[in-house]
DNA sequence: AAACGCCGCAACCGCCGAGGT
DNA sequence: AACCTCGGCGGTTGCGGCGTT
């Protein structure tokens, strides 16, 4: 059925508002109280159709809305609301008293998801965007068994961003594993997550390969002789369990023949500079490192029965602790003035998502429910 | 100083679900 | 059940401000 549009265009006012409409407005909604939006322009005696009174309202004219520069804690609430929420403007709203839905849109259009873009960070997904790669960097290293851990990251940098949209626990569980390997605590890896990673399920290997023929890069290595069909698949991830280390591809039981210098370009012999392509994701905790003991199956999963919710949401973004932040509420600027410093914002950022990989689940903003 | 391009944001648009008749 | 209104939502647009050349 179509449906009527929600007042009559003709004659009606349309694009920014006066100040005089803004007086007539808040007049009106003051003796009035706001609501019946499709009246109320003709009884305030404004050329407008109702839907632009309310936005105008809503986004606008509301006393309890804040102006001014988002705070850091706000963008940390947002990017954390945002990997559980997605694009529900409207419920990251309702978590920041005196911000709009379309506030904190613009925002993170315009802010956060072109900062995280520039850290590599896929604002979608909350994960390590795959088109950073130097994807024959990560095969060639690995297939050439130079900087195993290297490699073993950045194929877990892979993963985790192919298949970050419908994100499997699993596969989650073993990015996270083979991102301990960034420190360089194989001990640590093989007592803690030896079971995890023989956990990998059918779902992770039917995952993989398409994960991995999907890139044009990888898609000629598929082509030509390089085969990492399911079953050295499966042997890989044991080998990697029972002996912490990558293993060699000829130990495959699918021996795999290949030419290095197809493969691998001289380029990227050392793996090191595709490895820093992502400072921000890597454990930061050096000293101490805390590899995560996941929980169970669910992974944070949420309850199946919330439809139009994403579920699947990284690791990467909500399991961290946000640290204090170093800028101070700013609510001194005018409105038209937040973008005062990009590179204290990109350092405050940056240093949240440092701390991404943490794994210490705040504990007050990790009660799902509370979002949904 | 003028032209140009980019960016941020307010506002619009189309769609949807809930609820009333 | 069908139709309609209303409020709300997310995506998109276009304008004005600002910086750069």
């Amino acid at each position: 059925m179509g449906r009527a549009p929600c007042c009559d265009k003709n004659g009606l006012k349309k694009g920014p508002w006066t100040s005089e409409e803004d007086v007539i407005l808040v007049n009106y909604i003051q003796e009035h109280g706001p609501g019946n939006w499709r009246n109320l322009p003709k009884n305030a005696g404004l050329q407008r159709c109702g839907k632009s009174c309310r936005l105008r309202w809503t986004n606008y004219l509301r006393p309890d809305i804040k102006r001014g520069r988002f705070s850091f804690e706000e963008e940390e609430t947002i990017i954390q609301l945002h990997s559980i929420l997605g694009n529900k403007w409207s419920a990251i709203a309702a978590r920041l008293p005196g911000r709009t839905d379309n506030e904190i849109k613009n925002y993170w259009n315009t802010h956060i998801r072109k900062r995280l873009l520039r850290m590599g960070i896929d604002p979608v997904t909350h994960t390590p965007r795959l088109d950073l790669l130097d994807l024959s960097s990560i095969l060639g290293s690995y297939v050439s068994n130079i900087n195993p851990a290297a490699a073993l990251l950045n194929l877990s940098n892979l993963l985790g961003t192919q298949q970050a949209i419908n994100v499997n626990p699993e596969l989650l569980r073993l990015v996270t594993t083979l991102s301990s390997f960034k420190q360089g605590n194989t001990q640590l890896f093989s007592q803690n997550n030896q079971n995890q990673l023989c956990n990998v399920s059918q779902d992770l290997q039917n995952q993989l390969v398409p994960s991995l023929q999907s890139n044009p890069q990888f898609q000629n290595l598929f082509q030509d002789d390089f085969s990492p069909d399911m079953e050295n698949l499966k042997q890989l991830m044991q080998m990697i369990n029972t002996e912490g280390n990558l293993p060699n591809m000829s130990n495959l039981s699918s021996p795999v023949s290949y030419s290095q210098e197809n493969i691998v370009p001289n380029s990227i012999l050392g793996t090191e500079t595709a490895v820093s392509n992502f400072p921000s994701y890597v454990p930061s905790s050096t000293s101490n490192p805390t590899v995560p003991e996941l929980p169970g199956n669910s992974f944070f999963q949420l309850p199946l029965n919330n439809n139009n919710v994403n579920h699947d949401f990284g690791f990467d973004s909500v399991l961290s602790t946000p640290h204090s932040s170093p800028t101070p509420l700013n609510s001194s600027g005018t409105y038209n003035n937040i973008n005062s410093s990009s590179t204290e914002d990109e350092r405050d950022l940056e240093s949240y998502c440092s701390n991404l990989l943490k794994f210490e689940i705040p504990d007050s903003t990790l009660d799902i429910n509370d979002y949904m």
